[in-house]
DNA sequence: GCAAAAGTGTTAACTTTACACCCATGT
DNA sequence: ACATGGGTGTAAAGTTAACACTTTTGC
């Protein structure tokens, strides 16, 4: 066990959970540390906060520097304060979670505190640094409580998508079954989605109609007093 | 303004949202407190951390210290961080809240920290010390989220209680009116109420059944598959 | 006997579920 | 022509919503 650094005396820190979802594959965003402690594993890409910095801007700085992810939505997930969880010292952190849209040239850390940033298969989760691995359960756990009642599987998605895919995360973020005349019927009633007149291509099969998500409609359906729930 | 005090950098407190349920009425736990900032200000029971107490831990001392009350299953809620938000430095707070029964006898602060605890009516709250007014409007917003999805209600009401009254909790906090008849037949179906046996006393009409919740039931039934929905 | 809240059932509208076959495309 | 996933409708079961009168009790 390291010693204590009197430096993280009362010092906290932000951790982010970003979800992306990849060849029908729930992923979360890993970084391999570059300093210690936890020197050489795997973490989520945290760092400690700046002293005359907002929370939520510590958030995205941070995912910005170790991962080059700009943009994304971060949502405040849970602080974690148990007393040993740094073993430099006590540091309590604030977790942030997102969902994006994985694009392969996105990835490219900015300072030297990550070595690389890379996609993990939330199935292919390593033993990660800290209390890492707890704080990525309680992110999927949320993720599975938001998924049913907002429309959140949208962010997920390349902007334009088949249904199939859309039945596919659910299928796959839930782990149940969906009957796909349902599906569709419910989805489509919704009335939030346009259906964009063009096709998949490159496909050894009937080619399926793409979509988009109307934020903008669906916003205002809310305001109704529309409840999205699938 | 107060100039910055050193021995709050880089501090971090706890600050509880109590809620209770009397006379009809939604109220929160609020101290006046009696060292600075804002002596003599109504505020949300809360205080630093101690460095060697886990954040869960320091919750339940906070409000045991400043009001008296122990044994309030306290969830953690929110934590707010800006930059600006404590005028002696920075502090971030993690907010916790709980639902508990009020019961008259229950209030003795324990330091001198807060000169004394009251339960307030929330549609009479005043202005709050810090950010304790957004913290508080958070802490609605998800009881009021909760109320629908987990029976909550019951953790607020006395432990016998009649339907009537459970009724008038929901339309209360919802600020909804319920038809009385399918209400009744919606919780009776739940088959997590019993029924006691005993009746209202002392009031001027027809005294009501008193019913209990039944925990052990309820947890069974959620094993089962069972998904409160009111 | 009257005021005040407790208690009780039925029907129509709507929502959810279960279920099987033909279609379009690439190889 | 075959393999692969895309796309479609209907009926039964279950749930929700609307609605009005009688009962009990204290004063």
């Amino acid at each position: 066990m390291l010693s204590k650094d009197p430096n993280y005396h009362n010092t906290f820190s932000i951790d982010n959970v970003i979800f992306g979802f990849d060849e029908g594959d729930l992923k979360i965003l890993l970084i391999e540390r570059a300093e210690e402690a936890f020197i050489g594993q795997m973490a989520l890409p945290g760092n400690l906060v700046l002293e005359d910095e907002d929370l939520d801007h510590g958030a995205a700085r941070i995912l910005f520097e170790l991962t080059g992810l700009q943009n994304a939505h971060l949502e405040q997930l849970y602080t974690f304060g148990d007393v040993n969880r740094h073993p430099l010292g006590r540091v309590i952190t604030v977790a942030y979670y997102s969902l994006i849209r994985i694009k392969s040239d996105d990835l490219k850390p900015r300072i030297s505190f990550a070595k690389r940033a890379s996609w993990v298969s939330v199935s292919k989760i390593p033993k990660l640094a800290f209390d890492h691995n707890r704080i990525l359960e309680i992110a999927l756990e949320r993720l599975r409580g938001q998924l049913r009642y907002r429309p959140v599987g949208f962010e997920l998605l390349p902007e334009k998508f088949t249904l199939s895919q859309l039945q596919g995360l659910y299928e796959s973020i839930l782990q149940i079954a969906i009957d796909t005349r349902n599906f569709r019927k419910k989805i489509i009633g919704f009335d939030f989605l346009v259906e964009l007149g063009e096709k998949q291509k490159e496909v050894s099969h009937r080619a399926a109609k793409l979509y988009r998500f109307d934020k903008k409609r669906y916003q205002s359906l809310v305001k109704l007093g529309f409840n999205f729930e699938l």
